[in-house]
DNA sequence: TAGCAATCGTCAGTATAGGGATGATTGCTC
DNA sequence: GAGCAATCATCCCTATACTGACGATTGCTA
């Protein structure tokens, strides 16, 4: 009485039926693992500085653009205002970061990297490298790249779809 | 598998050089967005029903399952127990599940899905399946195998790094 | 069998991640 | 140039996700 429920669905380009397997063939539980363990080995090779991810995504992409509005940031790195906000007063609160309205538009804040961040972001850009690595380790040269550009495709494809879409500022 | 890393970057390999390369090509990056979108995707494709992936994962193996402690569903949807915990509270409170303590052993608690329970996954069981095919509709069909594939690799490889493996229970 | 280490669930605390609403500000339009 | 809609940051709320600690219980062992 769990496995031919299925109605509503045709597999008409040859059989994507995730319904009746197990949770570990299903798409939307192996990303959030391959998730959970990425961060956990970024986590691992930052061990001693306090940082995250997602933190030392915003950090690196304020090392590239220089200077930012919060609303540019959160479009470069594809996340909430809100989030991106809370991250910075995070990053803030250790220095790492300085806001200061904008003086051009008095509703924005321009975001800077200070020199504590910038060093920082030296100190872990080698864990950081090697948690990368790691989290596709399992796979080939050849694979790799192929599963890095499905990665990049998907992600292109489907970019409108969450509510901060990257990279349209 | 952390041969070629050394102690600074050298991309004396294939190029697997993600310092100075843009947030877009990197994996962690990449694979958080794709999370993101998933999640985005499975909420809209059950717009109405109050339910989320990791929701739809326990219920899910609660279905196979029939019946299980706590401990045993954290290791069957990769999440901790303090998570599980407290995903399993607002399950219990929307009725969609039942927790007792174990008569054999009074650490543990026994949960079981309820008739409400059975009924929404029932409901939402295609527009979850929409939802993952989504996800991967942007690659071939060959191409979208391929993916998962390297993805049940790449998890599987480690499984072991996160706070709760899959499946050693 | 008395004690003790391991186990299980929980609690407190922190960090993403997003929805919905609001206040301040801006720029467009009439 | 006065009003008004759009924009930006923020606030409050909920939901993952994990760490560290703790109390209750269990089973092993001395």
């Amino acid at each position: 009485m769990l496995e031919k429920i299925k109605q509503g669905r045709d597999n008409s380009s040859g059989g994507d039926d995730w319904h009746g397997k197990p949770l570990q063939e299903r798409p939307g539980f192996l990303i959030r693992r391959l998730h959970q363990i990425h961060v956990a080995l970024f986590m691992e090779e930052c061990a001693g500085e306090s940082i995250t991810p997602v933190q030392y995504s915003i950090l690196t992409a304020l090392e590239h653009m220089g200077t930012a509005e919060q609303i540019v940031l959160s479009s470069a790195v594809g996340l909430d205002t809100t989030n991106v906000a809370d991250v910075l007063a995070r990053l803030e609160r250790q220095k790492m970061v300085k806001r200061r309205m904008s003086p051009r538009d008095k509703r924005m804040k321009v975001v800077s990297l200070t020199e504590t961040g910038r060093a920082l972001l030296r100190r872990i850009d080698a864990g950081a490298a090697r948690a990368h690595e790691r989290t596709l380790a399992a796979l080939s040269p050849t694979a790799r790249a192929r599963f890095m550009r499905d990665l990049e495709h998907l992600v292109e494809a489907n970019n409108d779809l969450s509510r901060t879409p990257v990279g349209t500022r």
